[in-house]
RNA sequence: GGACGGGUGGGUGAGCGGUUAAAACCAGCAGACUGUAAAUCUGCCGCUCCUUGCGGGCUACGAAGGUUCGAAUCCUUCCCCGUCCA
């Protein structure tokens, strides 16, 4: 009994299951745990991913940081780069098709990916895979043959693929391939539970049915809630604009948490911080009873992601920065600086400028157009006074340093050289 | 292959010869309020130029042509999407 390599079953499933959306079928989860406990084997958690952006955001985190508590148990995290699956596209929640991403677009992805998510995972327990390692291989006989193993009536069940459907939008044959292409990962790696968010439901049954096909036990299935954007509406994603990066700046990071709504901090809290169910609970309780305000639980939720990405030092700072430019109304200690000079200056009569005119040089607004809208409404300050005149003049003659507010959050400094 | 329906601003969606940079709603932005928010109220919400004016120019209603003093609106061709039939 004193041998064993892995934590009683109980207590492992009680850690596996904080935030977790469903499990499918939690016995048969508790019956591998079980049997790994005896054997002494670690069970094989299956995470996979598409290379389609750049940079992963929180929402990616989620089930990171699940596959992060499994390798914590001392499971065989495994983790795939779907850099083939990518340029299909996975039709889940999306209302169109996706236009395929390029080869070399997925190639530059999967390097920063794989850079990122070991600011989570322990790199040196984790097993790495990319995918087109066995898709792109595959040849049309390979293709038919896997999907004869699925039926249509059985893809079109799919909620996705219905709506679009009803609502006579396309869907393209391709997109019918994703779940059979990702399911022959499943099958190759041979793993024994697969992570996933929660709209990935139907792609990991796909991969779970498909491993049976192919004479495997058929992974369970554990997927985590979808990761509300900070927007408080729609899930988390990069064209919405309503994500966190966690490559981004630690003072940005902090600023966007904390410009989350209120009840948006809970799930946060659940999905993105180590804090137990039950502490979270507490918190909870202590706000509705107005014993904790629930700008300290924001901000305590601020410094603990920004930690994780960049460490303690960096939180401190960004928290006191914050309180500084928000709280006081001062101007934060690393108020950007920008530059403008007679030169660099095409627009400019006289050695003059617009204040319209320089804010739209300067990116504090899109446009010219906007530039005027927002010192009309009263948005600009210069010098600590607020200037409703577009065609206020900066002179570029003398070299001195303003100080431009522009809204609430962007504050910088102008040097005139 | 045939018949029919459809393609409008970030989204939904009106308009169906002029007063339309294009209703309405959503999203977004700014101001007020606040605890950072949310909610609420107010304003804005294509780009650009200047002499900042209910100013000028440019771009925009799938694409290209055409009719007209004038087209998102009419015609032609093309592209794309869907439904039904084969």
């Amino acid at each position: 009994m004193s041998g064993h390599k892995f934590k009683p079953v109980e207590e492992q499933l009680a850690y596996i299951k904080k935030g977790v959306a469903e499990i499918i079928p939690e016995a048969e989860l508790a019956a591998k745990l079980e049997n790994s406990r005896k054997t002494g084997k670690p069970l094989r958690v299956y995470l996979g991913v598409d290379p389609t952006a750049p940079d992963l955001h929180l929402g990616h985190t989620v089930v990171l940081r699940k596959l992060k508590h499994f390798q914590d148990l001392g499971h065989t995290a495994v983790f795939l780069i779907g850099d083939f699956s990518a340029m299909i596209g996975d039709p889940t929640g999306v209302s169109e098709t996706r236009p395929p991403v390029s080869r070399e677009q997925v190639d530059a992805n999967a390097e920063t990916y794989l850079a990122q998510v070991f600011k989570i995972l322990d790199r040196n327990k984790t097993e790495v895979h990319r995918n087109s390692d066995w898709l792109a291989k595959m040849n049309a006989e390979d293709v038919v043959r896997l999907c004869s193993h699925y039926r249509l009536a059985r893809m079109l069940e799919r909620e996705d693929f219905r709506s679009r459907l009803d609502k006579g939008q396309p869907i393209s044959v391709h997109e019918l391939l994703y779940p059979l292409l990702t399911a022959r990962d499943a099958v190759e790696l041979q793993s024994d539970v697969e992570l996933g968010a929660t709209e990935q439901k139907f792609n990991l049954l796909v991969h779970r049915e498909m491993q049976r096909e192919y004479g495997l036990p058929g992974q369970a299935i554990l997927t985590m809630p979808i990761l509300v954007g900070l927007d408080g509406q729609r899930k988390m994603s990069k064209s919405l604009g309503n994500y966190v990066g966690i490559t981004e700046d630690s003072y940005e990071m902090f600023k966007k948490i904390m410009s989350i709504s209120d009840s948006l901090m809970w799930p946060y809290l659940e999905l993105l911080t180590d804090k137990t169910a039950d502490v979270i609970g507490k918190l909870q309780q202590n706000v509705r009873a107005g014993t904790t305000h629930p700008k300290q639980v924001k901000v305590s939720l601020a410094s603990q992601i920004v930690r994780d990405f960049h460490g303690e030092e960096a939180a401190l700072q960004a928290a006191s920065n914050w309180e500084r430019q928000f709280s006081d109304r001062q101007v934060p200690n690393d108020a950007p600086v920008k530059t403008l000079s007679k030169d660099n200056d095409l627009g400019s009569k006289q050695g003059k400028i617009y204040l319209s005119r320089a804010l739209s040089q300067l990116h504090a607004a899109p446009s010219r157009a906007e530039a005027e809208r927002l010192i009309k409404q009263g948005a600009v300050e210069l010098d600590g006074a607020v200037i409703k005149d577009p065609r206020h003049e900066i002179d570029l003659h003398h070299p001195r340093r303003y100080l431009l507010r522009v809204g609430k959050k962007n504050i910088f400094y102008l040097d005139v050289k």
